[in-house]
DNA sequence: CCCTTAAGTAGCCAGTGTCAACAATGTATT
DNA sequence: AATACATTGTTGACACTGGCTACTTAAGGG
């Protein structure tokens, strides 16, 4: 990772550099240690140099959130695309590819549910967030004009869902889930529970 | 909040007074700012006088945490004396106790979860962290035998309530259930989608 | 009367966000 | 082509915070 030594003055997309770098860190999730000076040492740039494109740290974070939204989305979205059997079974691959998400940039994750003076709601309002969201009722909705899913309002069903893969997300990120509490396969477990839950009892799983 | 002008120089019980006033700030939750400073601040002592008391900052946060464990587990055990209709549905006040506990102490709750370096884990296996889990664990057994319950592994049956009731409690926490997006009631949803999962399909509800 | 304990005071040190002043580079205008 | 200007970097500093550590001072017990 050594710059080339003669690297030219201007960086010539350091913006993006930056949100990349920011980015990469996120993913390496040490001890959620996010400063805009360790950002700019890797990008290796000087440590003012991100304020040419980002108002203050802030702005970064922010625009660094709405990304992982996106790219969540884009997740979910290539997931439901596979294994069409079942509409009720499509929310396995689903929950399983949101999981998959948080565990694999953790403190990304977490940025986007901050909570920094309550900021999480703003951005979860948001329509690129929005967006997520829009692709688990899409299916609730299919799934219940299908039949095999219980006829329930599906903001309820959405609450449901959400709460079970963020909480598994969350419990997994933080590494809570060891065998010697939930088993050896908790994600499975959760997720069939779920779709019991969900699914409508009069169809066969 | 005045402290009387003519307070003794010795404190007389500063250890448990530090403690007090940190679980009080955990209550508060604004922004996770927990610093050592402002417990002593508050404590109406000098800022180096918890040193007399806990040998640096994550050993208070530590015995801190502990404690949380301890009142969640009271909070549980309460909510499961009563309510004692169906077995299955004990399983619903427990719920609803386990999230108020977390909405009513939010920093308190992340700092169970805190995730610094994976110190988490380490907590979690501790016996008074997993007393609060066999709280769940006794009644899904209980559930079990009288046959409210599906069969199934247990341990699963514990991760996914766990996921479930400890994805709500951060989104509730962070001021994400918000009607636009979950509806008016999401918890009473989710945790009737939980049960359904849980129960046994050949009793009613 | 001394000596241990528990408090107070002062300060070090390391980071961090941010800003201001300067330098290099690219671009437009004459 | 030459010069002015705007962009985008660099360097250096400031303010502030927060953990932690000496050293000093009060209180209380043998």
């Amino acid at each position: 990772m050594q710059d080339a030594p003669n690297r030219p003055y201007h960086h010539g997309d350091l913006r993006r550099a930056v949100i990349e770098t920011a980015l990469d860190m996120l993913r390496e999730e040490k001890g959620w240690q996010f400063t805009l000076r360790e950002v700019a040492r890797r990008a290796g740039v000087s440590h003012a140099a991100p304020y040419k494109h980002f108002p203050d740290k802030a702005a970064l974070l922010a625009e660094i959130a709405m990304i992982g939204f996106d790219r969540l989305r884009e997740s979910l979205s290539a997931a439901k695309s596979e294994a069409p059997k079942t509409l009720r079974n499509e929310i396995t691959p689903l929950a399983r590819a949101y999981v998959a998400f948080g565990t694999n940039n953790p403190a990304l994750y977490r940025l986007m549910f901050s909570a920094e003076e309550g900021k999480a709601v703003g951005m979860h309002l948001n329509e690129r967030a929005l967006a997520v969201f829009d692709v688990l009722l899409e299916i609730l909705r299919r799934g219940q004009a299908a039949g095999s899913i219980r006829k329930r309002p599906i903001e309820g069903q959405a609450a449901a869902a959400w709460g079970l893969v963020h909480g598994m997300t969350m419990l997994a990120i933080d590494g809570l889930l060891v065998p010697e509490k939930v088993g050896s396969a908790p994600l499975d477990a959760a997720l069939s529970t779920l779709v019991e839950g969900l699914g409508n009892p009069a169809t066969q799983h």
